[in-house]
DNA sequence: TTTACACCCTCAAGCTACTAGAGGTTCAAC
DNA sequence: GTTGAACCTCTAGTAGCTTGAGGGTGTAAA
């Protein structure tokens, strides 16, 4: 049995933040000792373990919700999880592509930094005249 | 002079963000009409498009407050700018590393999909153990 | 057995950067 | 003068937590 301390450090995860998942209803109510307190055990782990790492996946929490429902049924057809997984990526793949762009800008704001007056800094004028970008953003 | 409405529009901005702005000090209090309506005039409107472009290339509101200070100081050294702007950048590259990574990981999910029932699914397997994964996150 | 203290509890508010809605007023054209 | 789009303020909501106040619990050493 885990304390929600212990959980939190074996997870990577904030103690408050498991506090929040249950309050949501993502963490499921835990048992409680005489005095009041969470205890954890395997499935629970378990758990929160498959919702930190969706999470660094960039998964939304109602993403995380669906795929757990979808978990909790493996006699489903999982098509559902891939469609998930498959918007999932396009947005990642949305916000590498405008990223790349920024990228772009700001090491041309950077490369052109004089190391003069800020009148004459590339940084700010770059910001204050859009027209000179070369990327679209 | 400009409505906030024609302001909005002009700069790609809702006209409750301009509120928002002006509430937060980002923007100045404008002129009013005698019946109270907001109107704006050309130094309103470049300061809008240099935050609403900084905000495109992902400054937070808080560097482009610093950013505005710094270019209303045209005479102190541009090395603050320089140094906000690099900031950024780190920030990007670092996003960028991340997101290659998901995309990886993301794409082997559903590149192995089976289409059959959720208990096979690769993408609810790769959810649950974070040790089937190529890459750091 | 007592005491120390790390850890736990609830509840409320705060964060970023907006967005949405209710309920009412103003402006400009016809 | 009337219409109707656009404006006003104020409040609350969004995601995904984080922080803080004010207090209670659990366990190990003295």
């Amino acid at each position: 049995m885990l304390t929600i301390g212990s959980l939190a450090k074996k997870t990577g995860t904030k103690v408050q933040t498991i506090r929040y998942y249950e309050q949501i209803g993502l963490m499921p109510e835990p048992g409680r000792t005489e005095g009041g307190q969470r205890r954890y055990g395997d499935d629970e782990l378990d758990r929160l373990a498959f919702i930190r790492h969706a999470r660094q996946l960039g998964f939304s929490l109602e993403a995380i919700r669906e795929l757990l429902d979808l978990s909790d049924h493996p006699h489903r057809p999982c098509l559902e999880a891939d469609a998930i997984a498959r918007r999932q990526l396009k947005q990642v793949e949305q916000r590498l592509a405008r990223l790349e762009a920024l990228r772009t800008e700001l090491q041309r704001m950077v490369h052109e930094c004089s190391g003069g007056q800020t009148a004459d800094c590339r940084v700010l004028e770059v910001l204050r005249d859009h027209s000179e970008c070369l990327t679209d953003h």
